[in-house]
DNA sequence: TTTGACTTTGACTTTCTCTGACCTTGCCGC
DNA sequence: GCGGCAAGGTCAGAGAAAGTCAAAGTCAAA
């Protein structure tokens, strides 16, 4: 078996047991397994990604931790299929549109759908280059949705 | 849990209990907890700033004191001030101890902050050259605050 | 056989925390 | 005033994690 289905295999167990919500150190974690830490954030970024609805929160330094969740949200819903339906890339209009028709559907408030407009808009991207902006919005949109169901 | 922590909770727990205000005996505190009192110097500057809404008094000599006291302002205020305290660029760390001081002073909802935070972490930015990241993550935070206060 | 996606590794970087030695300030008694 | 004790302040260095990146390896599909 892989070494990176290994770790991918333990950080499920423990979301598993754990409701949801896992909390590892990285290099504890890589010496019980057998491997370089390194391996681990290969694995979290390839495996634990927000498409697949997990949010990875980390912190450096004395104490430090990496901290894995799995978002109460399955693949049927709704905003985990709009999600899913955002690619690398995603243009200002579309972003608008969609946002405007999940406040329709009541899939979302008022207030974070501003916050996610205002985020999105190129007004706040001003320091982007141009060919990197829909790529940046694309994560935004992704993560910032997530967060809601978090 | 850290040290860092321990102190930070120790000193929250008193400035509610007490109305905005706590005093403390740098030494003392530090004996209690267990740690060198220098680290209660380190505690007060990295999480008990100025731009966290918090004034910091001392006094050194026989009977010295250190007063930590939060400010009081009513919520859109606050929040332009913090808006503005914002330079050009903002780094993750600093970001993150804004929004948890901002929940703490119930200016902001969990659920935006949760959003908020999402969108500025290196997760989500990681498509923007590391130099630039600051930036934009400065102008993504005023902008969706600003959404909030609108 | 070549290509390309996915894995593995380790050297190097960055961030955060903790500690102790040394400095400055204030108070008090002589 | 002066010397001594009682605070708090500063700072740099050590230590503790996690992050990054590019080179090398693997393997199956074309």
């Amino acid at each position: 078996m892989r070494m990176s289905d290994l770790v991918a295999q333990y950080i499920l167990e423990m979301l598993e047991q754990q409701d949801g919500s896992a909390e590892i150190q990285r290099n504890e974690l890589a010496g019980s397994l057998g491997c370089v830490p390194s391996q681990i954030n290969y694995v979290i970024t390839s495996r634990f990604t927000p498409e697949q609805g997990y949010i990875v929160e980390s912190r450096r330094g004395g104490g430090g931790y990496i901290r894995i969740s799995r978002v109460k949200m399955d693949k049927g819903t709704a905003l985990m299929h709009i999600i899913n339906s955002v690619g690398d890339t995603l243009d200002k209009a579309t972003a608008e549109v969609m946002l405007k028709n999940m406040l329709q559907r009541n899939l979302i408030e008022l207030l974070p759908a501003k916050i996610i407009a205002s985020a999105l808009s190129d007004r706040t991207l001003k320091n982007i280059e141009q060919e990197k902006r829909d790529t940046v919005r694309a994560d935004l949109f992704k993560n910032m949705l997530l967060a809601i169901n978090s």
